[in-house]
RNA sequence: GGGCGAUUAGCUCAGUUGGUUAGAGCGCCACGUUGACAUCGUGGAGGUCAGUGGUUCAAAUCCACUAUCGCCCA
């Protein structure tokens, strides 16, 4: 074995092997029923990022663990065509290129978006298997397959044939970057420093004649427009480009400065418009000037307002945001310029009253990047209510479980409030809407087993991506065929996603899942946090702060990463990822990779487990490990079960490091000096316990557990729930040992050793005793002495006192002068360091240890003094408390003694 | 405006139903010995658990309010 564990020498090489092995692919003789989860499949020309590093490895942990405990695991794998996404980065190739996607039309725009798929598809993929991930390639899906395009079509018909889906003429999100529409989530919200101006419309009784003039009979941009207006109406606007869609001013029912103009009109600027003056509930008198104009093709509110009055709706918008037709002398500007120009001539004709700051929020394209323009189109849409129904009593009666459990407000909030979701995109990548029109006008939406109708015309348009995400835990399974798989594996047990995606993706896989298949879709969803950087910064490329998980692979090893996620924090938190962490995380590698290697080393071939056979003798240190193993196994079992995955890897890495290599692997080696028996003790605990502690670490770091396994048990048996398992550490057992293995006496007897051992060599180093040097010392073990004298040879050599010069005794009538002391309760240890002591400095060290011993008595003597401490405390808290006093006091009593001596 | 989360050592974080002296890693100081490991070992310093009030025999932990930071929704 190497002098140090060599990441790049083992993982590539593990993990092909496994999957030769075909290791990932459930297995029919599993003693327990299925586990399954559906990858959150990442973007089909992705590249790895951290939050797929994040799930990869939570998601593999949970399937690790339940594949060792026997459950028949399947995670499946795939990605996703996500449109948007994609389209934008084949356009902009073509771009590259000199041409577009209208000039090469939509065939072809296809048959490229494929090619690049088929080129960069597979990379993610393969960045998902670096990461070490289980899952099984076999049953590998992509969104566009024909399999689930298939699953996309059936859904849809049933909708539609079930009135859940519906075409219509209503107000979108539009991205004109993208130029298409978008759902509500796809909008971000962003407060931005505007201007907000008041303009000034005269104010008229009836229509005019000629609209092509002002009131006062002049033309737009003349200067004279509104010559000889005597009565105005004053509104404010944050966008006066809209004026163009004016269709009415509105002002509060209740503001009596404008109770009188109520019923009249207004006269538009630049189109020269009659629009009427109403009432509506929906103004605020005290916003603005309190009249408000009313755009209802541009503006969500001013469209309802619309709704209630019976107004017209005027679109002046095209779809690349410039003005169209119905915007008279600006058609053809950007809606901004539009503005800028707007702004200009309404200050030339004097409507212009004032300009003030003022902050709004405005809706930003996910995607795109630009301001979203509300926009009337024809779009198709999902009545959301009775599925948000479903998704919602699922929860709401248990059958689906949300941790942290706080994210189900969040969930039930939003699906309460929903609104119907705009399922069409105007992109060429994705599923095609199968509804064909014919050239009567009506339309026709065949099943996906049905031929289109002659002379029909398919609808141009595709449907979200999230339509078809939403059927990802049952159309990857072959849904809406009756195959095997969907009867084996279907419902998921877990989802396991950032809670960032809890509405996009999760509530409609919950939506979806009810409708389609009358079950809930997974019986929980697990939420984790965001990874941000070391100090809680979100990552992106212009801080300049992004890990790239691949990097981090290549310098400090796959297990290194998966380790620092998972134990970085708690679920549902986010974690800021502090590079140092991987170091450690690293280091520990490296640690499991030197403890294994002295381990094999001292094995001297005789690889049998302590767990397999009856010792008829075993040290307390022996003991003490095993019940320490026990417990943690138990521990690691209940966090786990409990999905507190961080704290079962933390308390793993603490057995290791902290009471095996550190503790255990010390004692061994003077163990291993000992006769036949105790040596063939020692080698069956050192290999039980490690290759035992090993399994329970494979899922948090099943590279170098694997190869660690592998030099460790060699041919040796092992235990496995399958019964023809190969040999790999991901199909043997993981352990969770019976109570019966619990020591507690071995356990409490340890610790006292142990305290007694840190004492000594805290002394030695207060002393500045070389560390070469071996010292004499005398143990008074009062009650002990029998455990400590069988304990001599372990603290002799662990606090380096010679073997021969380490007395124990029961009691000591004369005691070393020229020594320093240990008090621990009722133990005395004596340190005779010729010529070092200094009997003032060991004064002082003494009394200062008797203040704390004082201090602790008088608290616990105050506790047990307080009768409704001894009345409602718990009878073995109040036995704890006496115990302790009682130690003190006797550790006081000592300490006080050898203060008088010296 | 509504909701949620966080606040614990210099930094990044644990602390599982309230119960000995609040822990870890990194960083810091001192010392390095043994054929597993310097990616290491031994010892040490370092915390008014954001603040205030309350519940309780007992609060980092439960409750209320406040402050600061962050996120989500509108």
């Amino acid at each position: 074995m190497a002098k140090a564990y060599e990441h790049q020498q083992v993982e590539r090489r593990l993990y092909t092997w496994w999957e030769e092995q075909d290791f990932f692919a459930p297995r029919a003789d599993a003693p327990h029923p299925p586990f399954v989860i559906a990858i959150p499949p990442p973007n089909v020309t992705g590249e790895l990022h951290l939050g797929h590093a994040m799930f990869v490895t939570i998601e593999d942990l949970m399937i690790r663990w339940r594949r060792m405990q026997g459950y028949q695991t399947l995670w499946i794998p795939g990605t996703d065509h996500a449109g948007i996404a994609t389209q934008t980065q084949v356009e902009r190739l073509l771009r590259s290129e000199g041409t577009s996607r209208q000039a090469v039309g939509r065939e072809e725009f296809l048959r490229r978006t494929w090619a690049w798929k088929e080129k960069y598809g597979g990379e993610i993929c393969n960045q998902l298997r670096r990461l070490g991930a289980s899952c099984d390639w076999a049953r590998e899906r992509f969104t566009l397959d024909l399999g689930l395009s298939r699953a996309v079509h059936t859904a849809f018909k049933r909708l539609y044939d079930d009135g859940l889906i519906y075409r219509g003429t209503y107000l979108v999100n539009w991205s004109p970057n993208l130029q298409t529409a978008v759902s509500d989530l796809e909008v971000d919200y962003e407060q931005r420093n505007v201007s907000i101006w008041y303009v000034r419309y005269p104010v008229v009784d009836a229509p005019q004649a000629d609209q092509a003039l002002g009131p006062g009979g002049h033309a737009w941009g003349s200067g004279r427009w509104a010559e000889g207006v005597t009565e105005w109406i004053t509104v404010a606007t944050t966008r006066p480009e809209t004026i163009l869609g004016d269709t009415a001013v509105a002002v509060a029912p209740a503001d009596e400065r404008y109770a009188a103009l109520v019923g009249r009109y207004a006269c538009l600027p630049a189109l020269g418009r009659a629009i009427p003056i109403l009432a509506d509930e929906y103004v605020d008198k005290d916003f603005g000037s309190g009249a408000v104009k009313i755009t209802p093709a541009h503006d969500k509110n001013d469209y309802e307002v619309g709704r209630r009055h019976q107004l017209p709706l005027i679109n002046v918008l095209n779809l690349d945001a410039t003005i169209n037709q119905a915007g008279g002398p600006y058609a053809g500007l950007d809606r901004f310029e539009a503005r800028k120009s707007m702004l200009a001539d309404l200050e030339k004709e004097g409507l212009l009253v004032k300009t003030e700051p003022h902050t709004m929020s405005v809706g930003i394209s996910q995607r795109g990047g630009e301001v979203i323009e509300p926009l009337l189109s024809e779009q198709w849409f999902v009545r959301t209510r009775t599925m948000a129904d479903l998704a919602m009593a699922a929860v709401r009666d248990g059958r689906t479980r949300i941790i942290p459990e706080r994210f189900e407000k969040v969930y039930f909030h939003w699906l309460e409030h929903i609104e119907d979701w705009c399922i069409s995109r105007q992109l060429w990548w994705g599923h095609r809407i199968p509804v064909w029109y014919l050239p009567d006008g009506t339309m026709v939406v065949p099943g996906p087993d049905e031929a289109p109708p002659e002379g029909g015309i398919q609808d141009p348009d595709v449907l979200d991506t999230w339509f078809s995400s939403g059927l990802w835990p049952f159309s990857t399974l072959g849904w809406p065929d009756d195959t095997p798989d969907l009867a084996a594996f279907y419902p998921n047990s877990v989802m396991e996603t950032g809670y960032d995606i809890l509405f996009f993706w999760v509530a409609r896989m919950m939506m979806m899942g009810c409708y389609f298949t009358e079950v809930e879709p997974f019986h929980t969803i697990y939420l984790h946090g965001l990874v941000r950087d070391e100090h809680g910064r979100k990552m992106s490329k212009s801080y300049g702060n992004v890990v790239n998980p691949l990097e981090v692979m290549d310098a400090h090893g796959t297990d290194a990463l998966r380790y620092t996620l998972t134990t970085s924090g708690t679920p549902g938190q986010d974690i800021n990822l502090n590079p140092q962490r991987i170091e450690s995380a690293r280091n520990f590698a490296n640690k499991l990779w030197n403890m294994t290697r002295f381990v094999i080393g001292k094995l001297d071939g005789q690889r049998e487990s302590i767990f397999d056979r009856q010792l008829e003798y075993m040290s307390l240190a022996d003991r003490w490990i095993i019940s320490r193993y026990a417990r943690l196994s138990i521990e690691v079992d209940r966090l786990m079960e409990g999905y507190n995955f961080g704290e079962a890897g933390r308390q793993i890495h603490d057995f290791l490091w902290g009471e095996f290599a550190d503790w255990y692997v010390e004692l061994a080696k003077v163990q291993l000096e000992g006769d036949a028996t105790a040596q063939r003790t020692t080698r069956a605990v050192l290999y039980g316990v490690l290759e035992g502690a090993l399994r329970l670490l494979h899922p948090f770091m099943p590279f170098v557990t694997e190869e660690l396994w592998h030099y460790l048990v060699a041919d040796g048996p092992f235990a496995s729930p399958y019964p023809d398992a190969p040999r790999t550490i991901m199909l043997a057992a993981y352990p969770v040992l019976p109570a019966s293995y619990l020591d507690e006496g071995a356990e409490r007897d340890w610790a006292m050793v142990q305290e007694l051992i840190v004492a000594i060599r805290n002394i030695r180093s207060e002393y500045k005793v070389e560390a070469a040097k071996w010292v004499t010392a005398t143990i008074v073990g009062g009650p002990h002495t029998a455990m400590l004298h069988a304990q001599a040879p372990l603290i002799a050599r662990l606090g380096r006192v010679k073997a021969d010069e380490l007395r124990v005794t029961h009691e000591l009538s004369e005691k070393p002068r020229q020594a320093a002391t240990i008090v621990l309760g009722s133990i005395e240890c004596y340190l005779p360091l010729a010529g070092m002591i200094d009997l003032g400095a060991e004064r002082a060290r003494v009394r200062k240890e008797l203040d704390t011993v004082e201090i602790d008595v008088a608290r616990r003597e105050a506790k047990l003094a307080n009768t409704s401490f001894v009345a409602k405390a718990p009878p073995n808290v109040v036995a704890r408390e006496r115990e302790g006093l009682e130690t003190a006091r006797a550790a006081l009593v000592k300490l006080q003694a050898r203060l008088e001596e010296l």
